[in-house]
DNA sequence: GCCAACGTTGGC
DNA sequence: GCCAACGTTGGC
């Protein structure tokens, strides 16, 4: 089984989030600025992990870079994940997309890497579909009971992403780095003024703009602030 | 280990 | 649907 990203208690993450109602969704744009009709298209994602060993509830939360460098064909689930605001953005998520590997809740948090979604986050419908030979009466939408990984930390009926480790940054970035930046662009224009790692603090996995990406790919190329 | 920020829960 | 209490995140 790979290892668990956020993973967080025994807890089993409700329906109540609204996936799960399937008419009556308000096409309501989130604070985010995705919504449920799928506007803005988001191409490039930071995703957080804790790369220093810490145990809760008996599991060991360490998941750095390195380690998903070390695993078969470097290449692992990213589950655990039961915000759904994060929920959701793994969701739009496409094949071939980059994200920043970014370690948190460590003594050196900041970007570390860079992965690729390797595989899209989807739902097993076929449970549900009475003409289907999988079809399963004791399947509902709110908890199917295939192909689903039911566990902990995600929505049943959810597969999380897969992601693939790309390369580690030329140079480690770190978070008062970016800060600085953040900063300096909120003072005086620029690409990290509405950085989501800084404006919504809290989101374990969060879009970027391309602008944002770019010039934080720009700074591998540079001396350190 | 502290604690601020903020998302979630649940009573009303 | 409001909002206070609670729990989690994550930098420091």
């Amino acid at each position: 089984m790979p290892p668990r990203k956020k993973a967080r208690t025994s807890e089993t993450t409700a329906s109540s989030g609204g996936e799960a109602a399937p008419k009556r969704r308000k096409v309501s744009v989130g604070k985010d600025g995705s919504n449920s009709a799928g506007s803005p298209e988001h191409s490039h994602w930071l995703m957080k992990s804790e790369p220093e060993s810490r145990s809760e509830n008996g599991i060991d939360m360490k998941f750095g870079i390195e380690d998903l460098k070390a695993l078969p064909n470097q290449t692992s689930c990213w589950d655990g994940v039961r915000n759904y605001q994060a929920r959701n953005f793994m969701r739009q998520m496409k094949e071939g997309q980059l994200a920043f590997f970014y370690h948190s809740n460590c003594k050196d948090p900041g970007i570390a890497g860079l992965m690729r979604i390797v595989k899209e986050a989807y739902v097993d419908h076929t449970q549900f579909d009475k003409k289907d030979v999988h079809y399963d009466a004791g399947s509902k939408p709110d908890n199917p009971k295939w192909s689903m990984v039911p566990t902990r930390g995600h929505t049943p009926g959810l597969v999380p992403v897969d992601v693939q480790y790309q390369r580690m940054l030329k140079r480690f970035l770190p978070l008062s780095e970016l800060k600085k930046h953040h900063l300096q662009h909120r003072a005086g224009g620029g690409p990290l003024r509405d950085m989501a790692l800084f404006t919504r603090a809290r989101l374990s996995v969060q879009p970027l703009t391309p602008e944002e990406f770019d010039f934080i790919l720009s700074l591998e190329d540079q001396e350190p602030l």
